[in-house]
DNA sequence: AACACGGGGGG
DNA sequence: CCCCCAGTGTT
């Protein structure tokens, strides 16, 4: 019996040269790409890498443009509220980005435009990745970005199945091409993006395949292995309209769940307490006299799943027009709720008490 | 090192 | 339904 025979040594040089080739060919047309090649945009770029951060490209698209025609420069970003700011993100998702971004311009409009990784480094929402990014791709710098793409296609590439940060850094130093640093990072995001996906992975048509040891041992997809994923926890809460779907009172959210957006006044539920004490305990804060059950709303996120039951209420707060405030994807549900409900009744009511005695009516 | 943080696309 | 996505900040 033969010892197995010694893992072949990646080419560095030719690994390079394929993938540039390849991107050269075949790289993605992004907006945030204009210009020349290590020489883009800071501020386009730096707003579409904290854009694309746990974003797929596809969607990030749509947020970009609206992004960047609400806010072209980062002067009109650090002098807009951050309320407007908030309203461009709005439905994006991770808001804390939006918050940094707002923070961060300031930052720059103040001390000027870093042009280096550590320069970028020191923004708040700005960690390694987006750093490596900003200063290879608008400043020509030799940083090798380390993202999910790069770790996957590292993973396999060197058939590693468990990559730590290092590793994975440490590979993608190692690799990244000193004279084109920023066109190399685009080139390896890409084929993450496009070729080397997780689930399907185009090997036949990818350039890197003669050196593949995931494509080698027939299962590229085992690499890397998959994360282990906290457990989705349930989260019950509730929460009172006092006005319509077009004009409500709302609160601001403060912590870091949905912090910064508007919403309709809400509690968590705990888990020794009824509907009824949480009801009383919201409206006794917020001034309010509660009404009817107008239904309940179950929202997935990441890692909660939230169920709300929604009260109608009463009280003298100023309503706001709903359409000017930053709303999560989960209020948005609750008042698409009331106005799907509206659409079941007889006649047109233009309040929450109006509908429920229809309800009633007809249960 | 582990967890929190949104939301949606795709198998 | 499950996994993943151009990650970062906090504990």
């Amino acid at each position: 019996m033969t010892a197995a025979p010694a893992q072949q040594a990646i080419p560095i040089p030719a690994v390079q040269q394929a993938l540039l080739t390849w991107f050269d060919q075949s790289g993605r047309s992004l907006p945030w790409r204009a210009g020349a090649e290590g020489a883009r945009d800071p501020y386009r770029v730096w707003v579409a890498e904290i854009l694309l951060q746990q974003t797929q490209v596809a969607r990030g698209l749509v947020y970009y443009e609206r992004f960047l025609t609400a806010f072209p420069s980062v002067e009109a970003l650090a002098e807009a509220p951050i309320d407007a700011v908030l309203k461009a993100w709005e439905g994006c998702g991770y808001y804390a980005r939006a918050r940094n971004l707002h923070r961060a311009a300031g930052v720059i409009v103040a001390d000027g435009m870093p042009s280096t990784y550590a320069g970028w480094l020191a923004l708040p929402g700005v960690g390694p990745y987006t750093a490596a990014a900003v200063s290879s791709l608008a400043f020509n710098e030799g940083r090798a970005v380390n993202d999910g793409n790069v770790r996957r296609v590292l993973a396999r590439l060197y058939s590693e199945r468990l990559p730590t940060e290092p590793w994975v850094q440490a590979r993608a130093d190692a690799l990244l091409d000193p004279g084109r640093p920023g066109a190399f990072n685009e080139a390896v995001m890409d084929l993450g993006a496009t070729i080397c996906t997780p689930k399907a992975p185009r090997c036949e048509v990818c350039p890197l395949a003669a050196w593949c040891g995931a494509r080698a041992s027939g299962q590229p997809t085992a690499f890397p292995a998959p994360k282990v994923r906290a457990a989705v926890r349930e989260v019950q809460a509730v929460a009172v309209l006092i006005g319509n779907e077009h004009s409500a009172v709302l609160e601001r959210r403060d912590g870091a769940l949905l912090g910064g957006l508007m919403g309709l006044p809400s509690e968590i539920r705990e888990p020794d307490e009824t509907v009824a004490q949480a009801l009383a305990r919201l409206c006794t804060r917020v001034d309010a006299k509660p009404g009817v059950l107008l239904g309940t709303v179950t929202h997935n996120m990441t890692h909660r799943r939230i169920v709300l039951d929604v009260y109608s209420a009463k009280s003298a707060h100023p309503k706001t027009p709903v359409q000017d405030a930053a709303l999560s994807r989960l209020d948005h549900k609750v008042l698409g709720l009331l106005e799907s409900q509206r659409g079941s009744l007889f006649e047109v009511q233009d309040s929450v008490e109006g509908i429920y005695s229809q309800r009633v009516e007809t249960a």
